[in-house]
DNA sequence: CCAGACGTTGTT
DNA sequence: GTCTGG
DNA sequence: CCAGACGTTGTT
DNA sequence: GTCTGG
């Protein structure tokens, strides 16, 4: 799963950090980003290109209408067979800057729990792109992020999680020149545990509507691991 | 060779 | 795009 | 992912 | 329940 994520940090650091060039981006703090929103993703190859992406990936064989619910995860497992997946996995790779997500426990009611790294610091999924034409001829692009069984810090919570890629491994998820598909998905693994941390917050998450610094707020129980 | 088809994850 | 069917 | 909507005819 | 919207 991951179905709902944050990206607080500023533009300029997000810049800085995966090496692309912010020149007319803006990115204001995004507190509860959710499918369908458009969502900062770089795509790269020498030089990294930001844009804004659907999250929820139309492939470029969609007739009319994008597929319902929207594919806003692919599951590495099954990433090289999946007809509308397999040709994105070796041509059409992203990173999708985030600095926490959104996992809604199994037990303890549904409640939300808000997963960073240690550090604080952003962070990157592995994501997937696609084109696609709509009916009326405007190009849509859109992205998808990939999932991946969880570590031992999220496994109490849900049995997947989004694969994050470790710094050094983003470049290679990024070179074109790689198209071994047995090759990248040994690079989709659960992040380390150690590295991460998690705690409950706000049902205020529940809903897209809300997007404020209250919702990483810890709740009452504060954190959990 | 060309024509035609081609949906995913996660929920309990 | 890429695979399957004819 | 979760939240929220989910209706029709005829009347003025 | 099932579909749409964010």
């Amino acid at each position: 799963m991951c179905g709902r994520y944050s990206l607080i940090a500023e533009i300029g650091q997000l810049a800085l950090r995966f090496g692309f060039d912010a020149y007319d981006l803006e990115q204001p703090p995004r507190y509860n980003i959710a499918p369908t929103q458009p969502v900062l993703a770089v795509r790269g190859d020498g030089c990294r290109l930001a844009s804004y992406m659907r999250w929820g990936l139309v492939p470029s064989a969609t007739r009319e209408t994008p597929s319902d619910p929207p594919l806003i995860n692919a599951r590495a497992e099954t990433v090289t067979e999946r007809p509308s997946f397999r040709s994105a996995l070796l041509r059409r790779r992203c990173l999708i800057p985030a600095d926490g997500f959104y996992e809604w426990q199994r037990d303890s009611g549904r409640r939300p729990v808000r997963i960073t790294m240690a550090s604080g610091e952003p962070f990157a999924f592995a994501g997937l792109w696609d084109m696609w034409r709509d009916p009326r001829g405007h190009i849509v692009e859109s992205c998808t992020i990939i999932t991946t069984e969880a570590n031992e810090l999220l496994q109490p919570i849900h049995d997947r999680m989004p694969v994050i890629l470790p710094e050094d491994v983003e470049p290679l998820w990024l070179d074109n020149g790689i198209q071994d598909g047995a090759a990248l998905v040994s690079l989709l693994a659960p992040y380390p545990s150690e590295a991460m941390t998690a705690y409950e917050v706000s049902t205020l998450v529940n809903s897209a509507a809300n997007d404020g610094p209250e919702l990483i707020m810890p709740a009452q129980q504060g954190r959990l691991m």
